[in-house]
DNA sequence: CAACTTAAAACGAACGTTCCTTCTTGACAA
DNA sequence: TTGTCAAGAAGGAACGTTCGTTTTAAGTTG
């Protein structure tokens, strides 16, 4: 077809793109093939090299499409006012999560949290990626500094606790689900929920580091 | 050499598994090539085949041992008696990984961490590894959730908390972290300790899901 | 028909692995 | 103690396969 609508265009480009992230998922991107992707995708050499320059190019633009997605449920997570309690908050930005990108495997598995820990071993092999990945971070980390600092003015808790490494700890909460999402399955964001809760009841021990 | 000692066989394996780690860590284990191993190692593709039947024997054999590395930690936190709040236990096991397994890459990034995350991916391709971790994770689960029993027992939180969904969710903020660690390096166990401290001194607003 | 997309075969490079050779070692006889 | 030998550990080239990519030809649509 010559000359085709640019609908036609982008759409093959997301066919691409959506099949190639059911492969990744599923495999990782080095065990995964160029040919694992042209029978998935069900397009020949030709067609998928039209739209993308090679692996490398499918690969990088798959981890930044995880990456956005993430950084806006937590960028978004960070702009509710007022902002919920974390038991609130961070089972709520999971959610986010599944809505935005419910794809699924064939058994069922929910694709994000996979394609997420992949990304995470990607971007230790490339520096290009651990920036957009690090720039990120370091904005989800003030975002999320900036709610705790909220906690406080709203007299939620002490003043002196130290609101960064509390927006780093909420964060490793969120990828730690992540990871159990994509290692075992079946849990819910209830499940943080209730765990967050039960976690935050607990009366603190005098410190003895 | 013919007829050499154990020692010397115990050493040259644990040269391979060692060297291949590094690659490993630094470059996973699809895009790790076996004659990347075999530089590292500098060893001859003959010496490492007579220890290893292949590729996939040695990242089993890696991946076991990181996994069996991390039931450990989680184990011996769970012993702990009287068991510390979470804000010095969860801390205290990532200090002990760190004691466990201090190797790290030329850069100075410590090598554990990124191990895990290869695991992670790894094991969502391979059942029989799936199997592995699948089993260490609940026996953690179950172990943690005592953890959180006594604390009850101790007087420390409410009865009615969902004690595995908080162990879950502390080896969530294991995992995380070492997710970060992995990710961005430089972040203390003293950063954790002092962002649950501050998350455990939020006070609960009423549920609202 | 012209423009351009897609299919399919084919390419060189790199992969994991094997195979055969070379070298090293420990045991044993003298 | 020394010299010899068999066993086996290590070396390294070579194998067949599979990889990512390119090229060429056919097909399709405005």
């Amino acid at each position: 077809m010559a000359r085709v609508s640019q609908e036609h265009l982008d759409a093959r480009r997301r066919q691409i793109l959506d099949g190639a992230a059911s492969c990744f998922a599923r495999n990782g991107f080095h065990a995964t093939s160029m040919q694992d992707v042209l029978k998935e995708v069900d397009l020949s050499a030709g067609a998928v090299y039209r739209y993308f320059s090679g692996k490398e190019e499918l690969i990088a633009a798959i981890v930044t499409e995880v990456l956005d997605t993430v950084r806006g449920i937590f960028e978004r997570a960070a702009q509710e006012s007022p902002p919920p309690t974390p038991d609130v908050l961070i089972p709520r930005a999971l959610a986010r999560m599944r809505e935005q990108r419910p794809a699924t495997l064939e058994g069922g598995e929910w694709m994000f949290p996979r394609l997420m820990i992949q990304v995470w071993t990607e971007t230790t092999r490339s520096p290009e990626l651990a920036v957009v990945l690090g720039d990120g971070y370091r904005n989800v980390r003030t975002a999320w500094g900036e709610i705790v600092e909220s906690y406080k003015d709203a007299g939620l808790m002490p003043a002196d606790a130290d609101a960064d490494a509390m927006a780093r700890t909420m964060i490793a909460l969120v990828q730690g689900f992540a990871a159990q999402m994509a290692l075992f399955g079946g849990i819910s964001e209830q499940t943080l929920g209730d765990g967050l809760r039960a976690l935050m009841s607990v009366g603190r021990a005098p410190a003895d580091t």
